[in-house]
DNA sequence: CCGTTTTTAATGCAATTGCATCGATGTTGA
DNA sequence: TCAACATCGATGCAATTGCATTAAAAACGG
């Protein structure tokens, strides 16, 4: 027996609606700006940033994968590329073999800095000048509610 | 001279960085319920959506580009992928030969109402669950701030 | 201890996306 | 009117992503 579906509510649709929307205009500006500085991408930021917080400038890849959400196919590729370009390089694990440490290089360290002049700058143009830090805060909580479970 | 950037704030920044995980998130989930269901992409969806949306379900690429927010090369070969799938037809457009129409077929709009079934279930039940209409509100008004000029 | 299952990362291949540019029309302004 | 210039859509080629699967190592269970 097939349930028939309740529709979603207006306010719910139009809210997603929006949401994809709004990242993608935004990732799109901010993209814009990291190429115009020829800057690899918002991805490859993300890594180095992950990596610098972590312990020591390391993480696994699991732990990489799980912070920045991409696929593990993806992100295995990604890695061989930043690493192709001196950015990280990949470390045996002690005590299992079948894991590795990536650890993000001074080369890495130094492009993480110098994207962010221009990452940040775009993030005050296209977010800090949209948004109050209240308001900032309210988007927070509301997406924070949307991925929990 | 260069002025030194300042700092976004730390609510910014964490906004920012929930919009991101949240999209990707609830793409994801959304997506993996479609393909479960051996559905294509959201994108496809989100075409044929405008078009059936659009005066005698036609609308110029750029005007489908304008709504969904795609590069222009990227939806020119995904307009190619559809045709071929009989899903929409492309029609020259009257007095300008650049140009052209894209029209749902009424296969498309056939799977467009059959996706939806599953599309909305799982709106359903990975943001109606996890927002009230009020809230969903409030995330639509703050989205919106954020693309605006 | 050993067979089974799970976890971790890599990879071949197909599909999609990004980048640069092109060709064909239309539009504009001297 | 006609030479720029702008707009629209397509496309060759490289880079990235998605999908399915693999290999290796570790954990588990009897």
């Amino acid at each position: 027996m097939q349930e028939p579906v309740p529709e979603p509510s207006a306010a719910v649709i139009r809210a997603w609606g929006r949401l994809i929307r709004a990242e993608r205009t935004v990732v799109g500006r901010i993209e814009a700006e990291l190429k115009r500085a020829g800057f690899p991408s918002l991805h490859w930021y993300d890594v180095l940033l992950e990596l610098k917080r972590g312990p020591e400038g390391r993480l696994t890849p699991r732990e990489i994968e799980e912070a920045v959400l991409f696929e593990q196919y993806n992100l295995s590729r990604l890695l061989d590329r930043m690493e192709k370009e001196g950015l990280v390089c990949r470390i045996p694990f002690p005590g299992d073999k079948r894991r590795q440490l990536i650890e993000i290089t001074e080369e890495g360290k130094a492009l993480q800095w110098r994207m962010w002049s221009v990452y940040g700058a775009a993030i005050n143009r296209f977010i800090s000048a949209k948004l109050t830090d209240k308001e900032a805060g309210q988007l927070s909580a509301l997406l924070l509610k949307l991925v929990q479970e």
